[in-house]
Formats: structure tokens, C-alpha cells, sequence
DNA sequence: GTTGCCAGGATTGTCAACAATTATGTCGAA
DNA sequence: TTCGACATAATTGTTGACAATCCTGGCAAC
């Protein structure tokens, strides 16, 4: 839809690609261990392969990715492990982050907040998948980058980014868009009356669904030897 | 001095070649400001200058190095302000890590961090500062390892990449070079018989000198408008 | 004396062709 | 039929040249 690269400044369309393929990941148009060929994501995208390969190599630092000599990418699966790991990092840090926000928030961040947060809603009663990860994305770095430290946020949202292949499975499901959904209106509230603990403890609960349901999900379909009796379904 | 890229594996060499430029930019050879021109890292690096790019955009992504599109990269100099919110998230980090080292800790891992802290002793009375580097990164993760969750790790490791270019000041003085010795040889010790308190308050007061002789440094030297009787010196 | 402009040089960004490597498929022998 | 060697195809990795961009310094105009 959106032609987002249309004369960047060079180095700017290597991340609009990587962004591209990120998005196509979340929203699980590229599922995991699906090859990532050079010259046809290049076509596709239509930039030159040199610019894809950038890109790639990005999204391999990030963790999206997996990128093994001579053979080409592929979309990371993360074992539930991983994933375990990963949350239990997440929560420590977006709780730190939600600690360190100073009480009463600035008003322009609320703001921002409510808007961000509105959009994200309409995303999601519209069921545009794309647009509620957007919206999302833009929704948890304004919420966290009031903790005043950039550093801390790019950790968080780092980590963040390491998952959004685990989150192909619930990008696209409408009850955990809605859970978000009023999550982030309550998050919004707790902010505004000043309630700490509420919004701390609304951050903390806010990891849970996602992690859950892609845990459950690898297992299930994802797993080689595991499920002996029920063969392949879809 | 050592010619570690012979034949590795193409990604390999990237990966060398950024730890090299690490290293120069932590040993003080490569100061803040500093223009890194890939023509000429290439050549002295023995490599093509496109191995030198890749390892320009690891560098950025890890923060020890800012670039300008069109006009290429230099090493940054990170304001007080930045080393100080990475080091407080650093000390959440390094604690949370050493926290979560089951203890009593595996006696292979105890080994291997002894052997370690030998080395880096025995850099560090040899007034080897390059050795020392090397023998203090392997030992913090070696360390930090032990906590079981390699994600949290990786961060640590970011998080501490990213100060390298302040290190250049502590790395290279006798002074701090003792004290990190003592202080690994503490923790060893802290680790070996099971006082999770002490080790963790160890790891805490790690952080602190590099942090602040870093701070001081970069008040005295580098700002523009600060020190005003002094006039340029060297 | 200052400002604006243009040429020259240095440096990064782009590209397409070529080399190297790995996977795939076929054929023959046991 | 199964296994292994070999040829072939698909894909990544490398290279050098070229284009675009930005800084520098000098010169002229105000």
C-alpha cells in the first residue's frame, strides 16, 4: 500500500526495507525458518540487492533473522526458551522504565498518549493488523521514553523487536488486539490520575498474553518430535 | 601485532575487523572526533573497503561509532549525560545478572574465571593494556554467563560496548587497571564461597571509577566552551 | 572586510558483472 | 533399490569502477 521509500537519503532506505520485512514477519506474511532470497526480496522491493543485503544484515544484528555464510536468511525461530528468556528480561526492564517515569506525567505526553492510543484502537476495531502494529510500536516508545533515560528505551525496545517474530501469532488475533487495546487505555489512566503501582503492575501483566499464546503456538505447530500423535495438519 | 583475519568466513572477517576498530577506539589510538575514512581503515586492515563498511554499520548499531550519511563515520564522544544513564542501567543490568547466579556456582565456570583473572592480573602487572582488555571483557562474560539467560548477557555486553569509547582513559591507567584486578579477584573469591551479597556488591561498585574518571575526563578535555583561562595545550 | 560563488578534491554511495560456494538432480555401479 | 560421484543450477560473496555528495579554498563582488 504505502510506498514508503520513495528517494531516501541512501542509508534511510536500508532501514525502510528492514522495516518493511520486519512488518511482513509481525504480520506473518514471512513465517519462520522461510528463506529470504536476495535478489527476489530486491525485485520485490524494488531496490538493488546490495541495499536488501543491508538490510538483512541489520535485521540478523537485531535477532529477526538468521543469516548463515553462504546459504542465505532465513525468519528466526525462537524456541520457547528464548522466548522465556527474553520476557522475563522485558519485564524487568519495562518495569524499571515505568518506575523511573516521573509522577505527574507531562501533559504533552499524555496527549500524545491519548492519541496514539485512539489510533490504535480504531486499528484495532478496524481489524488493520498493520496499522494496530504500528500504532502499537509508536504507543509503547512514547509511553516508555518518559522514563527520561533513551538508552533504557532502546533496550526495551530492542527486546522488543527480538520477539516481533514471536508475535506473528497474536499480531493477527483479534482477542489479543483487543486485551491490548483497553490494556492501553487503562495504562493511559493510570498515568493520568498519577497511579504508579496500577500502571507498573498494568506493564508487567501487559507481557503475558503474547508470550503465552506464542509459546503455546511453537509447541504445538512448531515442534519437530514433539505432538507424536497428530501429524500434519494445515 | 597479530594478524588475526587470515581466511575466515567472509562474516567472520567483518566481525574481526569491528573488534580490531574496537579495540584501537578502547586502547585510545582512534580518540573521539575521530574521521574513520574507509579507504584508508581498508588499507591499513588489509581487507576491501566493503568489509570495512559492514564493520562501520556494526559499529554504529553497537553505539561506539556515529555516521553521517554522505560524509562518513567517527567515533563518538558521548556526553556526561549519556555514560551516566548507561551506567545506571548498566549497574540494574550487572546486578539483576549476578542476582540470578545459582549459586553454588558450577566449579567448571569457577575455573574458568579463575584462569581468567590470572591472565588479567598478569596483563595487568605487565602493563599490557591490550591484553588486559581482552582478558577483562572474557572474564565480565564469562561471569555474567553463569546467570543462565544469554539475552541478558548480550545486553550487558551491548550496554558496555557502548561505553568502550569512554574506556579509553581508564584503560589504559596503572591506577584503575589495579583496582579492576583486585575487585575481579574479589568476586572470584565472593563467588567461590557462596556470598551472593558481597558479589553483588562487588559488581556494583565496579562500575563506579571507570564511570567517573570517564565523566571528569570529558568535563576537563572536551568541552568547548568549558575551561575558559586554558587554551588548547597539546 | 565580509559574503557569495564556483571549481577542485576527497569521500561515500551505487551498481553490475564476476567468482566462490552450496544445494539439487542425474547417472552408473554394487 | 541404494549409494556415491559428478555435473548443473541457484544463491551468496567479492570486486572494481562509476556516480553522487559534501567539504575546502580561492576569487570576485558588494
Amino acid at each position: 500500500m504505502t510506498v514508503t521509500a520513495l528517494k531516501a537519503q541512501t542509508t534511510e532506505r536500508v532501514r525502510s526495507v528492514a522495516a518493511m520485512l520486519e512488518e511482513e514477519i509481525v504480520l506473518g506474511w514471512l513465517l519462520p525458518r522461510e528463506r529470504l532470497v536476495e535478489e527476489e526480496l530486491a525485485e520485490r522491493l524494488s531496490v538493488k540487492r546490495h541495499v536488501v543485503r543491508e538490510a538483512l544484515a541489520d535485521l540478523e544484528r537485531v535477532g529477526l533473522v538468521e543469516r548463515i555464510p553462504n546459504r542465505g536468511a532465513v525468519v528466526k525461530l525462537l524456541d520457547p526458551l528464548e522466548v522465556r528468556q527474553i520476557y522475563s528480561v522485558r519485564e524487568v526492564l519495562e518495569t524499571l522504565a515505568a518506575e523511573q517515569i516521573p509522577l505527574p506525567v507531562s501533559p504533552v505526553v499524555l496527549e500524545r498518549l491519548r492519541v496514539v492510543q485512539k489510533q490504535h484502537a480504531a486499528a484495532v476495531d478496524a481489524a488493520d493488523a498493520r496499522a494496530a502494529f504500528r500504532a502499537n510500536m509508536i504507543f509503547h516508545e512514547t509511553l516508555f521514553r518518559a522514563c527520561g533515560n533513551p538508552h533504557l528505551v532502546e533496550l526495551i525496545q530492542g527486546l522488543a523487536q527480538k520477539v516481533h517474530g514471536a508475535r506473528s501469532i497474536t499480531a493477527a488475533s483479534a482477542e489479543h488486539l483487543t486485551l491490548a487495546r483497553d490494556e492501553h487505555a487503562a495504562m493511559v489512566e493510570a498515568l493520568a490520575v498519577g497511579d504508579r503501582e496500577r500502571l507498573v503492575a498494568l506493564c508487567r501483566q501487559h507481557l503475558g498474553p503474547s508470550r503465552d499464546a506464542y509459546i503455546a503456538a511453537v509447541e504445538a505447530r512448531f515442534t519437530r518430535q514433539a505432538t507424536p500423535g497428530s501429524a500434519i495438519k494445515a
